[in-house]
DNA sequence: TCTATTGGTTGGAGCGCTCTAATGCTGTAG
DNA sequence: CTACAGCATTAGAGCGCTCCAACCAATAGA
């Protein structure tokens, strides 16, 4: 239960602690003859360097911290293999940690990623008082993901979600629908810009915005649709939030003996895998999750290396996925 | 971007080093006087512990590290929140890295955690080599969940897959079907005795298993069921390995013009949200997910704090979660 | 032959913290 | 008035590593 340290190697080679270092370290100046004695030596004793002594004493660190807010939520696994691809290639580990889409939590979540010192943080959608990340960001390089921010030493990657729910607009009324409401997202990241294109787009079209409260979840999806059956007023379209959030949303129509798209249209937002399975197969707007998650990590990076100092705010396009759904009101399939 | 240090809190606050150390570590023989001192030092220095230099110092961790073969599989999103709950109960924080299903990028991931010396680790269904992880017992307690192993350091959290294959089959069988074929899970953890429990109630019901190779993923569903198809051999049930796999097999024999359930039955397996989605509506078997969670932080910790040595093996009840996917055979629903 | 130069190797300080043992400082009993 | 608890506080060593400067051949140049 007790690891060999670089001492015991450093013995067992018959060599001094800092050669065994600069052979860990893979430095060129070690002879082949030492450098294969060390490597047998530590093969033998199963030694592996320890990450924390060795960032403390060099001061610096090959980890990025992630913060997950939300692990139940597909969409951020694509994220991270993007992050994961680009730091595994720049030899850089990632460690993660989740906030359950708490506040309190997630503050809490940051707070243990930070006292491990890494080189950097990327924020998945982050529910944090912009204060928190801002004061993170005094210590720090942060990236944010799917959550915009004004500070000068945060970078961030988001869609543009303005431009999403334009898209799924002008798609619900080409096929013909005029009373289309929105499920907001609320509190939730990226609820705002979705929002408003929402209601750009429908003031565009000469429609009146029909904003109905909700969330990021199944269950909000289900309760707003309940609320509107109960309110007699159900429009012939829906837009949510997000994918979870018009599966729920589908759900609780079903449940009301409603069928989609024959009698409602639902637009979900982020194209996740759910979205795409057959049995959803839900229209919705597609981000480049994975393309989030590449762009974050070489942000990120750049920072860490202190190769720019100018904010880089990636704003990407997003894309409507049309899938079964949609279809044009009044059951007139 | 340089963080204060204990000295510097120190130096504010006009006490010791060690003084401050007492504080931050809520050590009860502190004056009232000095104590606020010094957390008014620390306050406004913005000073918070370094986490990595604690634990060096001490000998200790307060870190429990997970593995997550698969951050896609909102099956483990659940395990996790079941390990946090108990961790944070008892002061420690968790670190979650990733394997992505590939041995490979695991093994790397594995190492990765490890160099972080965490106090133990928690591996949700790992696909490495039996090898490395007594590689890893050797050095600190680890825990696997969704897997099994009969290293006595190990201590493990499973459901009982055969159960869970015997429910599936019954129910199966209950509903008039005689042609069940099951889509294993290959090389995966816990394929054995859910393929194991479905061979021994097939043949217990007098029935010939049907075992297709195939993997715990949609497109592998997919592929399995095509494979059937193409070879004209579709059974009138499915129990597949997982239920991604399910939603896969689903997605493909829409694909190929069957209806579920009134041409093929399906049933999956770990009752994920997925599953449980009205438009999915999975017959599934049922694992309590969060418990597996909580039991494996539980007996990570009573390793961590040495007070058990003997190795302790969960094996909880699956339950069968009957959904729409399952009907008697033959279209006669 | 003597001095540079080069390339490999090493000792020692120090990263930010914890922990033990020792210190100073009350207050109380003898 | 001394002695001795008992408590709060501190100095100093050390955790496993990196990094710098120093060191030591061995070779090259003069």
């Amino acid at each position: 239960m007790v690891r060999p340290t670089m001492e015991d190697v450093a013995l067992r080679a018959g060599v001094s602690r800092a050669l065994v270092s600069l052979v860990m370290r893979g430095s060129p100046k070690v002879s082949e003859l030492r450098r294969s004695a060390v490597l047998k030596a530590a093969e033998e004793l199963g030694y592996s360097p320890h990450a924390m002594a060795r960032s403390l004493a060099s001061r610096t660190s090959t980890v990025l911290g992630v913060m997950v807010s939300d692990l139940h939520n597909a969409f951020f696994a694509e994220v991270v293999d993007g992050i994961d691809e680009v730091a595994r290639e720049q030899g850089f580990d990632i460690i993660i940690n989740t906030g359950g889409r708490s506040p309190a939590r997630e503050r809490r979540a940051l707070e243990s990623l930070l006292s491990f010192r890494p080189a950097g943080l990327i924020l998945l959608s982050p529910v944090v008082p912009a204060t928190a990340i801002g004061k993170a960001a005094e210590q720090l390089p942060v990236v944010l993901v799917a959550r915009s921010s004004r500070v000068s030493t945060v970078d961030t990657v988001n869609d543009d979600g303005e431009q999403g729910a334009r898209l799924a607009v002008d798609h619900l009324v080409s096929l013909g629908h005029k009373r289309i409401a929105h499920l907001d997202g609320g509190e939730g990241t990226q609820a705002g810009p979705r929002r408003r294109g929402y209601v750009a787009a429908m003031e565009a079209h000469g429609l009146v915005p029909q904003v109905v409260s909700s969330e990021y979840t199944d269950a909000a999806g289900a309760r707003a649709i309940r609320s509107l059956i109960d309110d007699d007023a159900l429009p012939t379209a829906i837009l949510s939030c997000n994918d979870f959030n018009a599966v729920g949303a589908i759900s609780a129509l079903e449940d009301a003996g409603l069928r989609v798209p024959d009698d409602v249209s639902v637009v979900g937002y982020d194209n996740t895998s759910l979205a795409a399975l057959r049995h959803v197969s839900l229209t919705t707007i597609d981000q480049p999750r994975a393309e989030f998650g590449r762009l974050a990590a070489d942000a990120l990076l750049q920072r860490v290396r202190e190769e720019r100092t100018e904010p880089v705010r990636h704003l990407l396009n997003p894309s409507l996925v049309v899938r079964s759904t949609t279809a044009p009101p009044g059951g007139s399939r």
